[in-house]
DNA sequence: TCAATGATTAGC
DNA sequence: CTAATCATTGAT
């Protein structure tokens, strides 16, 4: 695999989160559509942090985050919404990154009398329900077969971009540890 | 500030 | 087996 393959997201979470602020997720749902947009929000969970679902121990849900970087770890929140995880760091070390917001190019041309197209998958559940993600994906990998996958940073080129530092969103465990990074000035942001 | 809504899991 | 919890969202 290349630059943005499995040995570039074996590393901690907390390294490789900043670094997929600007790369492009591309998502081909089942019916064949395809969905591009710039990851602008990420959080980090990972080793001996008390709010990373793999804190106390392997089960049945988390298991892709004990899996091999790459992998993908899809959940069901709330009773309505799903998040989208990126497996990170090695096999048994419990770390992914949440994707947390999209700035979406296809509606940007398609429908630019949309004032809101840039809010559409400003959140985590927000941009899985556009995305059509679900727990199906869950434990697979990240890749063109499985319909989801990363292309580099577009311009600007990631040199350039300015990422905000911050703690975690929803959180009530490690609320002090500041594992949340997004793009500056970004309106497609879930929260500022 | 608060309800919706159901899978998941910690704790009996 | 059961009840509390929950990495959210949108309406009030």
């Amino acid at each position: 695999m290349g630059k943005l393959g499995a040995s570039w997201l074996a590393r901690p979470c907390e390294r490789v989160a900043p670094d997929l602020i600007g790369c492009i997720l591309v998502r081909r749902n089942p019916q064949g559509q395809i969905y591009r947009g710039m990851i602008v929000e990420t959080e980090a969970y990972g080793e001996g942090d008390p709010a990373c679902h793999g804190y106390h121990r392997q089960t049945p849900r988390n298991a892709p985050m004990f899996g091999p970087p790459g992998l993908l770890y899809v959940y069901f929140i709330y009773g309505m919404h799903h998040c989208l995880n990126i497996v990170t760091d090695r096999p048994g070390m419990a770390s992914a990154v949440l994707i947390r917001a999209l700035a979406l190019e296809h509606h940007k041309l398609s429908c630019p009398q949309d004032q809101n197209f840039h809010r559409w998958a400003a959140g985590p559940g927000k941009l899985c329900r556009y995305f059509q993600i679900d727990r199906q994906l869950s434990g697979q990998p990240l890749a063109i077969a499985t319909g989801l996958w990363l292309e580099s940073s577009p311009r600007p080129h990631k040199n350039s971009l300015e990422l905000v530092q911050t703690t975690r969103i929803g959180i009530k465990q490690g609320q002090d540890i500041p594992w949340r990074w997004y793009l500056k000035n970004s309106p497609a942001v879930s929260r500022p």
